[in-house]
DNA sequence: ACGAGATTGTACCGATCGGTAAACAGATTA
DNA sequence: TAATCTGTTTACCGATCGGTACAATCTCGT
């Protein structure tokens, strides 16, 4: 059933990766060939419709993600403040503290904008929604959630443009921890410990 | 002594537009030349080292700009309260409420960050001194202004992404409203109305 | 009017762009 | 084995890229 060669999920990630890091049309396909290592011929065989197509995949590949490990144990999980916190760690490890780019911010200020669009949007309407459900079930009013949430999800894509300036992880780690601040009500003892810097090995992995 | 042809400086504001637009590798020398009104010749004889070059005029500029109408203010007024007012007013009206991107924080996230690395830093740099250093003489202390001023140098950022993929300018303008909230100290009676926004003519105007 | 310097238009360069076509190879299934 | 589907390689296309060269034009002090 599986197949020995390469496989189109196994392009997704450096896709991401070099779309993150040369943008959509700084990302050229020979920039694309040799991150995957795969020629144009299966590039082509992959995704047809070519660069377009390849950022639609992995764009749909982060919404699931973020989907997965964010959104719906912001909606969904009944320790609140609990999934508040995995929100900003996991965050705080996906952009490797303000190290890495995120594609879909990048997206939202380029020219293309308009042709990704509703992916674009999609993934922010989504964040805020379900980071506003979770403020709700926190007690809060529910204008005040909307306010708060939008805060919040700015707060970090303007993290990360600042650490990037700055060069300084430590400002976006600054910028979680202010966040987990105004964000998780505090009732409990436990000593939570501040920002969790990922390790630098595994820097391939998360999308 | 002033020349009846286009000078150098007539092209300053295109070509920050058209780099806001475009970002540095998507802006070629034909849509700059569109754009300035400029042929190559011209391009190259006012700025002989080609596109980096216009760039970091464009930057001077920028931060010329900044520096007179925020960063001077906030460090110089002594109506601290009004100068923080006057940024978020001016901000505002420079970003066209977030249908206009910031250069500078593009180039943050771009591949070619290390070609203008410094003066990027410094664009943040002095914003972020020059707010804390206004934070200060409020009366807050050293510490937290320092943080107050990043995490509202950064909602600016953020904010222009969020609302640019929301497509809704009033998601810039709820940001800045909160900022003004957080940011002014207020004890006066005047009734100082919201988020200023910009008529949509002058559209060329601020650098 | 003249020469000097400033400005511009145009042709051109090699390199690279995104994308296409088709021959080819490997495995799968009948 | 023959046919088929999947994947890869390679050569190639026209267009555009950033940049250069240089002649032509313009402006101005003398």
């Amino acid at each position: 059933m599986a197949r020995m060669v390469a496989e189109r999920a196994d392009a997704i990630a450096p896709l991401a990766e070099v779309f993150r890091e040369h943008g959509y049309e700084g990302a050229s396909l020979a920039l694309i060939g040799k991150a995957t290592g795969l020629g144009k011929g299966s590039l082509y065989h992959f995704f047809p419709n070519g660069k377009e197509e390849m950022v639609r995949a992995v764009l749909g590949e982060i919404g699931q993600w973020f989907e997965d490990a964010v959104y719906s144990p912001l909606r969904n999980e009944s320790d609140v403040n609990g999934a508040i916190r995995a929100m900003l760690a996991s965050t705080d490890q996906y952009f490797r503290s303000g190290r890495r780019v995120c594609l879909v911010g990048a997206l939202a200020v380029a020219n293309t904008r308009d042709l990704f669009a509703q992916a674009i949007r999609g993934y922010f309407v989504a964040w805020v929604d379900a980071l506003q459900s979770a403020l709700i079930r926190q007690g809060r009013e529910a204008d005040q959630s909307r306010l708060l949430a939008e805060e919040a999800v700015l707060a970090i894509q303007g993290a990360i443009i600042l650490s990037r300036a700055m060069d300084d992880p430590a400002v976006f780690q600054r910028a979680i921890d202010q966040l987990r601040g105004r964000l998780v009500i505090e009732n409990d003892t436990s000593n939570y410990e501040g920002t969790t810097d990922v390790s630098p090995q595994n820097e391939g992995r998360l999308v």
